[in-house]
DNA sequence: CTGTATCCTCGCCGATACTG
DNA sequence: CAGTATCGGCGAGGATACAG
């Protein structure tokens, strides 16, 4: 899917453990522009990961939350992690051992 | 990890079952050219996940090979497919819904 | 506050040609 | 056979400004 791109992962994390609003995604994921968190949010809602709930009141608020589906990304994500854990020492080794040749 | 990019995964299904020869990559993998081909297997040869063997041979015959290492890749690959394969249909669906509103 | 609208950069990837 | 060299398109992502 769109776990290859560059945010999607973070969102996913930061959306965990529970909804959060447009402004409470922008800080943790220090960098990120708003445009690119819309593009990233939006495609995460299209496709069923998350919803998306806009409460008519002023100022303006946003929640976006994990739906069911959108929760079952962190299995293969878990083994994703799993490896690192486990492999990313071995893999700096054979990056170190590759740049002294 | 390059898990992300267009071609890795692919390479790495491809030398599962043992090594191959450049030319016997080439081909399975359909529109890869060779310079994309070089970069993907240098990438992985960097990590540690395969070895690249030149025979001194006429004509030259070079071999790529994954290494235990690149065998664990599988692994959380596997997670994904296992992911896909339970929840795709749901994800389909909640696509054709958003196109419909 | 929650976005949208523009513009721009940068790097992946592809096409093509050439080399040891 | 197994690459390297060069050029170019294209799209993700970023900067900035503005709107409802």
């Amino acid at each position: 899917m769109r776990i290859g791109d560059k945010w999607t992962t973070k969102v996913l994390v930061c959306l965990r453990s529970g909804p959060r609003r447009f402004s409470e995604l922008k800080v943790p994921l220090r960098g990120i522009t708003p445009k690119v968190l819309t593009e990233t949010l939006r495609a995460l809602e299209r496709d069923g990961m998350l919803t998306r709930t806009v409460h008519a009141e002023i100022p303006p608020r946003v929640e976006y939350e994990l739906t069911p589906l959108g929760h079952t990304l962190f299995e293969p994500l878990a083994a994703q992690c799993a490896w690192t854990r486990a492999n990313l020492p071995d893999l700096l080794d054979a990056r170190d051992a590759y740049e002294r040749r």
